[in-house]
DNA sequence: CCTACCGATCGGTAGG
DNA sequence: CCTACCGATCGGTAGG
């Protein structure tokens, strides 16, 4: 079982480095330290490998990501920022994940439909449920369009992760802050000013946020 | 030139699609209906066709994006959502572009930081300094970050477009807007509720944006 | 998990 | 712009 997870992690970060046409089942072996037959053991073909390893990328996105906006969501702090902060510092930190995942969506955009349909979807919905409470009680803007929001917020933090190696140069001459913290407070600034009523943020200052209490 | 000209097209699309290990030389003189060794005649090495490819995109971005964007901030509507309306537009119509732009941010990172900072910086900068223009004036919020809030809109109209295909799905259950409309509506309204002032947006509308004609 | 091997396809060249 | 060809590498298999 040792060798088959070192195949996965291996996989996963030569195919987010250079896609899935450009890593060869040698170049997976060669980073294992087996020989390429020995990988077509544990993955029946190459297709197969690719198969398992977006299976583990979104099972582990499922598995993780729930728990972290729950702990986030109870702390006392600033929840809106908390919650958004945590999902930045995930994709960040599992950003092979996310670049692979934006070349799946490149690669196989009809089979990845099925896919997002059945692993995302739920939890669009779940997080739209939260706005429309927010939007009842006054807190959140009434033109904010729940779902598309939510998927906006996902597509821009993966896309922002994904592409950061490159894209974080065009920021390059702040002294005081690194391009990528400066991209990332930016975009924490602009979902929430998009987010809440002038009001609510004027007067509360975001300390409490029963947009996410309301759940509890 | 005749030729020439096909081979680009059909390279541009076909490495959109399938991106640049996965198209061979063999698949774009097939798509053009000559034979492989003429491509190479044309471009002395698939690398240079892969160069050849990037180069007509940010020529060609170079070229249209200035014409483009000084043209609708003349018109007499909203100039805000008209600038912003052409820009995903045009990036949707551009999609096959807009998708191995953001390949070629994923493949070579490196490489790709030195034609963004000459091709794209500087853009990002005349858009910063309107924005500043607006801040100095009261319309445009004072927490904004000029040059980070730019790349955000970049970063995010080209993610919106080249995931359009798998991920418009997920909001897929509206009647009367298609997926791609209510996303696209939601952005528009994310990017604009997040720039201007509270004051300006409620007593002006959004009739005019001096943020565009400070410039005139 | 390995050695040895398969046909197919890759990018690229020679030569006209 | 073509035919003919090159060595290298690809995904995958046989057999142990």
């Amino acid at each position: 079982m040792e060798v088959r997870d070192q195949i996965l992690r291996q996989a996963t970060r030569l195919m987010a480095a250079r896609g899935y046409e450009g890593t060869s089942l040698s170049a997976v072996a060669d980073a294992v330290g087996v020989k390429k037959p020995s990988v077509l053991y544990h993955f029946p073909s190459k297709a197969e490998l690719r198969r398992a390893v977006l299976d583990q990328l979104l099972s582990r996105w499922n598995d993780v990501l729930p728990r972290l906006l729950m702990a986030s969501a109870r702390t006392g702090l600033d929840k809106f920022d908390a919650v958004v902060g945590e999902l930045l510092d995930f994709f960040a930190q599992d950003a092979d994940r996310a670049r692979l995942l934006v070349r799946e969506l490149l690669d196989r955009p009809e089979d990845m439909q099925d896919t997002l349909q059945r692993q995302v979807r739920p939890w669009v919905d779940v997080v739209a449920s939260y706005i429309r409470k927010g939007q009842e009680t006054g807190q959140i803007r009434a033109d904010v369009d729940p779902e598309a929001y939510t998927i906006q917020v996902a597509v821009t933090a993966l896309a922002g992760i994904a592409t950061s190696a490159a894209g974080g140069v065009v920021l390059g001459d702040d002294e005081r802050r690194s391009p990528l913290d400066r991209g990332r407070a930016e975009l924490v600034r602009l979902l929430r000013a998009s987010l809440f009523t002038p009001g609510y943020l004027e007067h509360q200052s975001m300390k409490e946020s029963p947009v996410l209490r309301g759940a509890e």
